[in-house]
DNA sequence: TTCGGCGTCCTTTTT
DNA sequence: GGACGCCGAA
C-alpha cells in the first residue's frame, strides 16, 4: 500500500494529524469523522518515516478497540522490524508489572480481582469489624474506594454528614491491606501500582521511556486522574504524546473519567497543537444539525461543530405514544415496515435507551411480530456463577494466598464446611500465622473442629495440591479441568441446585464452554500457564469475538454500550425527564450535561434515518406513572425534526379503544 | 448447616 | 415487577 496516496486522500484536518509528529498533539474528533483511520494511518506513516515500530505504543481502553486497531495497522505496515504496541491501558500495565512489580514489594504471582471479588472481600471485611449495618451496601463502598483510588489527587476529607463516605474512610485501608496479604491486585492496582512503580523507580520509568518513544492514546476524554499522570510521566519531557477523543463523548465521568483531562490537555502540555476533526462521514445533515443543537448548550467543552457533504436527508421524527407498551409496539411497527418496505436489513436498525431494563418492552414487542433481535449488555459470560465458581479453584490452585477465591470453592459444592467451620479456621490461621490455605491441611489438629469439618478441610487441601500439580505440570489444562469437575461433582451439583437436568442445562453447557476456552487459550498461546489462562480471563471477554459476529437482527442497546458503532437506522426511547436525564444526575449542573452528552452520543449513531421516541404514561416498577418529556427534546432544532402524536393519529376508534385499554389496566391494578 | 419466605432496592459498566 | 440478601425455622 502505498502510504502517501493513502493520505493524499485524506481530508486537510485529517491530513494536518496524520503529518503533524512532533510535540504533543490533540486530536478532537467528532463522532464519524473518520478518527480511526487517521490513527493507524498516523502510526503507519510514523513507522514510515523510520520510527521503529517497536517504540510506538497506542494505548485503548478496550480489547475491541485495541484488535481493531491492531488489524488495521497490520494492513498499513508491510512487513518490517517488529510491530508497535498496541494495547490497553489494563494490560499494559499488567506486562509492566509482571516484570517489575518486586520493586515495589509485591509478588510476581500475583492474582487478579474483577469486581464481583472485590465486593465479596468487601462484604467480609465489613462483617469482620462489624460494620455490616443494612445502610452500608458493598457495592457502593467499593464505587467510593474506586474512585479514592482513580483520583487520588484529591484525597480531602470525607464530606461530614456523609455516612458512606465515611464508612469508606475506615475500611479502604483495610482493603487495600486485605489485598496485599491475598497476593491479588484490582483492576484500579493495575494502573496505580504501575503509576507508584514508575514515581519510586526513575530507573524503570527510563527504561520504558526509552522503549516507548512514541505514544498515542486512544478516547482520551475516558481517562482517570491516575492514567492521565501516568501518561504523562511516560511521555516525559520529549513529549512525543499524541491523544485523541471527543469531550462531548465524555459519558463515563462516574467511573472517574476526568473530562478535564481532555479540556485542560493544551494548558498541560504547552506547545500542543490541536486539530479539530469536524467532517462528519457518517450521517445526514438533518441528524447532525439536531446533534449540534443539542450539545452547544454544553458550557464545558471545547467548540466543534460537525458537518457533512451527504445532504439533507428525512428529518429527525420525535414521537410521543401513548404508554410504554405502545412505544414499544409502534417502534416495532416501524422496524417491520423499514424491513417489508424498504428492504432494510433488521441488523442496520437499533433501539437504544437509558437503561438495560428498558430493553424488555422491546423485547417482547419484536418477538410478538417475530423480529429477530438481540440485546447487547447483561451478564457476561465470566460473571455467570457457575464459571466464577470454577474460576475459584483455578484461583486457589493458582495463588494459595488468596484467600477468596479459597472461601467461595471450599463449600461449593457443599461439604459441609460453613460459616462456623471457617471461622474456626481462619482463627486457627491468625493465631498459628500460617495462610488460610494451610489451615484447611492442619485442620485435624484443630480441636474446636468437628471431626467430620476437619476431615472435609483436609480433603480440600489435598484437592487443592493435587490439581496444582496437575496443573503446573503444565499439560493439557482442557482436560485436567474436566477431571476436577468430575471430581467434585460440579455437575451434580447444577441439577440438584436447578431441579432438574434440563434447567441446569443451560449452565452446563456454560461449564463446557468454560473448558473450551481453556482448551482454545492453551492451543493459541506461546507459553500456556494456569495464571495465563486466569489473566486473560480477567482482562479480555474471550467470548466477544464470537458474539460480535454472531450478533443478528435488531440491535437493542444501551447509550453507553454504543459509544463506537453506527446504525443506519436508530430508535431513541425513553426520552423522558428521570430517565434521560437521569434523576439521580439531575441534581448538579455537571451531571446534565454528562446527560446531555449520552443523548448527543445516541444521536450521532445515526446515519440515515433517526426516531426519537417518549411516552405519555410509563409503568415503573410495576406503577403507571405520568411522564414528561425530556428538556433535551426542546433543544433541537425545529426545522430539522418533525413531530408524531400517537394521540393526534388516533382515529376515534382507537381512542375509545385506548380509553377501554386505561380503564381495563386500572380495573385490573384494583383485584 | 441449609432451605425457604419476606423486605429492600432500583443507571450507565471499557478493564 | 423482580432480583437479591437477610433472617428465621428445621
Amino acid at each position: 500500500m502505498d502510504i502517501y496516496r493513502e493520505i493524499a486522500r485524506l481530508n486537510p484536518r485529517q491530513k494536518e494529524a496524520v503529518l503533524h509528529t512532533d510535540g504533543p498533539l490533540l486530536i478532537l474528533a467528532g463522532a464519524g469523522s473518520g478518527k480511526t483511520r487517521v490513527i493507524t494511518m498516523r502510526t503507519a506513516y510514523l513507522i514510515h518515516t523510520g520510527v521503529p515500530a517497536g517504540s510506538v505504543l497506542a494505548v485503548t481502553f478496550t480489547n475491541k478497540a485495541a484488535r481493531e486497531m491492531k488489524e488495521r495497522v497490520k494492513t498499513m505496515v508491510k512487513g518490517g522490524n517488529g510491530s508497535p504496541v498496541i494495547s490497553t491501558f489494563h494490560s499494559l500495565c499488567l506486562r509492566i508489572l509482571r516484570r517489575e512489580i518486586e520493586h515495589i514489594g509485591y509478588r510476581k504471582d500475583f492474582t487478579i480481582y474483577d469486581t464481583s471479588d472485590q465486593v465479596s472481600l468487601l462484604r467480609n471485611i465489613m462483617s469482620e469489624i462489624r460494620f455490616y449495618d443494612k445502610s452500608f451496601k458493598a457495592e457502593s463502598i467499593l464505587e467510593r474506594i474506586s474512585r479514592a483510588k482513580n483520583d487520588f489527587t484529591s484525597t480531602e476529607s470525607p464530606a461530614p454528614g456523609d455516612p458512606v463516605e465515611e464508612a469508606s474512610e475506615i475500611i479502604h485501608p483495610r482493603y487495600c491491606e486485605a489485598l496485599k496479604s491475598m497476593n491479588a491486585l484490582d483492576f484500579d492496582d493495575l494502573l496505580l501500582l504501575t503509576l507508584k512503580l514508575f514515581r519510586e523507580h526513575p530507573v524503570v520509568l527510563e527504561k520504558y521511556r526509552e522503549r516507548f518513544r512514541y505514544l498515542m492514546v486512544d478516547e482520551y476524554q475516558d481517562t482517570n486522574r491516575v492514567q492521565y499522570n501516568f501518561i504523562k510521566l511516560l511521555a516525559g519531557e520529549r513529549k512525543d504524546l499524541c491523544v485523541v477523543g471527543d469531550d462531548d463523548q465524555s459519558i463515563y465521568g462516574w467511573r472517574g473519567a476526568d473530562i478535564g483531562n481532555i479540556l485542560d490537555f493544551e494548558k498541560d502540555f504547552p506547545g500542543t497543537v490541536t486539530v479539530r476533526l469536524e467532517q462528519n462521514y457518517r450521517s445526514f445533515s438533518h441528524i447532525l444539525k439536531a446533534a449540534n443543537g443539542v450539545i452547544k448548550n454544553n458550557t464545558r467543552r471545547m467548540e466543534k461543530s460537525l458537518w457533512t457533504e451527504r445532504g439533507d436527508g428525512t428529518k429527525v421524527n420525535i414521537f410521543r405514544a401513548v404508554d410504554t407498551e405502545d412505544e414499544a409496539e409502534w417502534v416495532a411497527d416501524r422496524i417491520s415496515m423499514m424491513k417489508d418496505g424498504k428492504s432494510i436489513p433488521y441488523e442496520s436498525m437499533a433501539v437504544i435507551y437509558r437503561a438495560n431494563t428498558f430493553s424488555r418492552p422491546f423485547e417482547e414487542a419484536l418477538r410478538s411480530k417475530r423480529i429477530p433481535y438481540s440485546v447487547v449488555g447483561g451478564t457476561s459470560y465470566f460473571e455467570r456463577t457457575e464459571i466464577k465458581d470454577l474460576a475459584a479453584y483455578l484461583k486457589i490452585i493458582a495463588n494459595p494466598s488468596d484467600d477468596m477465591s479459597l472461601l467461595r470453592a471450599a463449600n461449593v459444592p457443599k461439604r459441609g464446611l460453613g460459616p462456623s467451620a471457617i471461622s474456626k479456621l481462619s482463627d486457627f490461621a491468625r493465631s498459628d500465622s500460617t495462610g488460610l490455605l494451610e489451615a484447611f491441611g492442619k485442620a485435624g489438629g484443630i480441636t474446636a473442629l468437628s471431626p467430620k469439618a476437619a476431615a472435609s478441610a483436609e480433603d480440600f487441601f489435598k484437592l487443592i495440591s493435587r490439581y496444582r500439580d496437575l496443573f503446573m505440570k503444565g499439560r493439557d489444562m482442557g482436560m485436567t479441568l474436566n477431571a476436577l469437575i468430575e471430581e467434585i461433582s460440579y455437575k451434580d451439583y447444577l441439577i440438584e441446585l436447578y431441579k432438574t437436568p434440563d434447567a441446569a442445562y443451560g449452565r452446563i453447557e456454560n461449564l463446557d464452554g468454560f473448558v473450551q476456552s481453556i482448551t482454545h487459550y492453551e492451543s493459541t498461546d506461546a507459553s500456556p500457564s494456569i495464571h495465563g489462562f486466569l489473566e486473560t480471563m480477567a482482562l479480555t471477554d474471550m467470548i466477544e469475538e464470537k458474539e460480535e459476529k454472531g450478533g443478528h437482527g435488531v440491535t437493542l442497546i444501551s447509550f453507553h454500550s454504543s459509544k463506537g458503532l453506527e446504525f443506519p437506522v436508530v430508535f431513541i426511547a425513553g426520552t423522558e425527564e428521570d430517565i434521560l436525564p437521569h434523576k439521580k444526575s439531575a441534581y448538579s449542573d455537571e451531571g446534565i450535561e454528562e446527560e446531555r452528552r449520552l443523548f448527543y452520543v445516541g444521536i450521532t449513531r445515526a446515519m440515515n434515518e433517526l426516531y426519537i421516541t417518549y411516552t405519555d404514561h410509563r409503568t415503573k416498577y410495576g406503577k403507571e406513572t405520568p411522564s414528561v418529556p425530556s428538556r433535551f427534546l426542546d433543544e433541537i432544532p425545529e426545522e430539522t425534526s418533525s413531530k408524531i402524536d400517537r394521540f393526534v393519529e388516533m382515529g376515534p376508534d382507537e381512542e375509545k379503544a385506548y380509553v377501554k385499554k386505561l380503564y381495563d389496566n386500572f380495573m385490573s391494578k384494583l383485584e
